[in-house]
DNA sequence: TTGTATGCGTTATCAT
DNA sequence: ATGATAACGCATACAA
């Protein structure tokens, strides 16, 4: 009957309940119409099987109800929550979400913007880590983990008060000599704040520490810890009896790596991740670890994007953490 | 200086390319102009920042190059793999991706139903639960594991064989006595699918085994394996020597239940799971199991939506697992 | 309170 | 090859 398949648009439903086109709009944006019309166009709506197209609504209203959420992926736990949280706020308020995982790739990251752009989406969330980044002003755009600039919200977890609250832990629980470790891009600041934090801790707390930094970026992977955990960990020696890792992957990795060298987790050495990944999901890693709150990133970041009364947005938002203890730490 | 916002249209740029607006146009979709006229046009969208709007195109076009994927979570390693994979399945064909998380709530499955709907999407890829789920005839959809009727395409691993070959790599790997575990939902076929086959390989080589399943809709948890595995296995006793669990994380559970009471994995009893979660992510959790094909599947399911010159759609496609070892077997 | 007409931004059909 | 115009489906301002 209609130009292609059998879709019933709002002026079929208007003929079907006899009445205007007007009325029927009317009756779906909940204004107010006579009792009886009202009766007649829901009957007709539900006879023909009518759904609003909200491209045309899209195009009217220069509202899309549509969020695109750019993200590296959904399979690592952090961001595989991440986008489970994003969705369940957006989904509250009646905003669809537009996924665009971009695998760290720089010019997919770019490419997502774009069609985000021609797609008029109401706002944009992104975690992305091309420096380069061109974000256009006209839309709005909250960025998580990774300050853009001083007009774009950052929402992040206090990465800095994280790596203090370890370097406190690990003080209560009586190290003496910690050692902090992480890998990952040199691009990647907030990660940075978590070593400053935990400088900072340390220094507080006059405790001994050593950095072990490698750079992705320089090409450097995971298994090159290895010939340093070597060289200062073994049957009856432990250079450090505290280790505070960048991420709970990280956290897993090295214990395995330790108890592979004859090291005893948490007897000699205490290990303390950072993320939360244990609670990810299903699986239990019960890795000592600071919880980032991805609940509350999700639910800022939406609340930040779709506020529009706002004269002045908060350039950076740092949301608190918390320690959760494991199995990698001996009870305090 | 246009209705809201400064977010150029076709028509501005028409306007500062002074040609008309079928030009531009046809500029935008590859079709002959003058050399002259093209450049003249691309000047102008640069210098605008011009961007189509995917809404108008939508509407004209009725074609939104657009999916909605309705998912439980993105959280459990296997959705959030399967998620990603998705995502670059379509947007290598240049579609873009809606992302509705259920967590498995009938209602919300429904009502995403009618948000794509209503969204005019392309088409929808389900993985759903709720066994009245209504799905629109004017509309492409392809499930995932859940066969839905015979006109719509079903795309899931070969579980059969996947429970088979666990019962065949058991049998070679010595065990006699073996086991099979499972908790989930009633109306989940699939994984009856992976005892049936299970049972199958057990007859087919002659073994004992016996099987376990409780079912969450009965208010069971998986707390409730604990009595079980007590009466069966303790220091010095095993009643089995193979465990094929539903999944790979009630495998992780069953080795670590097993752990505690004294019995040695792989030594005493061998465990294979079910997913392939070990490979998900970035973690490595070392347990045998039967691979999914995610990726496959992802790749199957976009494939079966978008062909639009199939007169029949194959109604339910298995696709191959495999099985990989890991430290919950001995080596064969 | 209900109906009518116009425009949203794009594409496709038609003249030119 | 290029330009003008109608139509996509809906919402709204305005007329009845």
């Amino acid at each position: 009957m209609n130009k292609r398949k059998n879709v019933a648009r709002m002026k079929d439903v208007a003929i079907e309940a006899g009445v205007s086109l007007g009325t029927v709009s009317k009756v779906i944006n909940g204004k107010p119409v006579g009792e009886e019309y009202e009766k007649k166009v829901n009957d007709a709506i539900k006879k023909l099987d009518y759904h609003v197209n909200s491209y045309a609504q899209g195009l009217k209203a220069s509202r899309t109800y549509t969020v695109a959420v750019i993200l590296p992926n959904t399979i690592h736990p952090f961001f595989g929550r991440l986008a489970n949280c994003l969705n369940v706020s957006l989904m509250q308020r009646h905003y669809r979400m537009l996924l665009c995982c971009t695998d760290q790739n720089y010019q997919l990251e770019q490419e997502y913007m774009d069609m985000a752009l021609q797609n008029k989406v109401d706002g944009i969330i992104g975690l992305t880590y091309n420096p380069d980044l061109i974000i256009s002003d006209d839309i709005p755009y909250v960025t998580i983990d990774r300050p853009l600039g001083a007009h774009i919200p950052c929402v992040a977890s206090d990465n800095f008060a994280g790596g203090q609250l370890a370097a406190e832990k690990l003080h209560e629980l009586g190290c003496k000599k910690l050692l902090f470790m992480r890998i990952g891009s040199d691009l990647n600041n907030e990660p940075n704040k978590r070593r400053a934090g935990f400088e900072n801790g340390c220094i507080a707390h006059g405790l001994d520490y050593e950095m072990k930094i490698l750079s992705d970026t320089a090409g450097e992977s995971i298994d090159d810890f290895i010939p340093y955990l070597e060289k200062h960990f073994g049957k009856d020696k432990a250079d450090f009896d505290g280790i505070f890792c960048v991420n709970d992957l990280l956290a897993c990795i090295v214990v395995e790596q330790l108890k592979k060298l004859g090291v005893k987790v948490p007897e000699d050495v205490q290990v303390i991740g950072f993320d939360g990944t244990r609670n990810f999901g299903y699986l239990d890693y019960t890795c000592s670890t600071i919880v980032q709150p991805v609940e509350d990133i999700a639910e800022m970041c939406v609340e930040l994007l779709l506020q529009t009364n706002m004269s002045m947005k908060p350039p950076l938002v740092c949301l608190p953490v918390k320690y959760e203890e494991g199995d990698t730490t001996r009870p305090l």
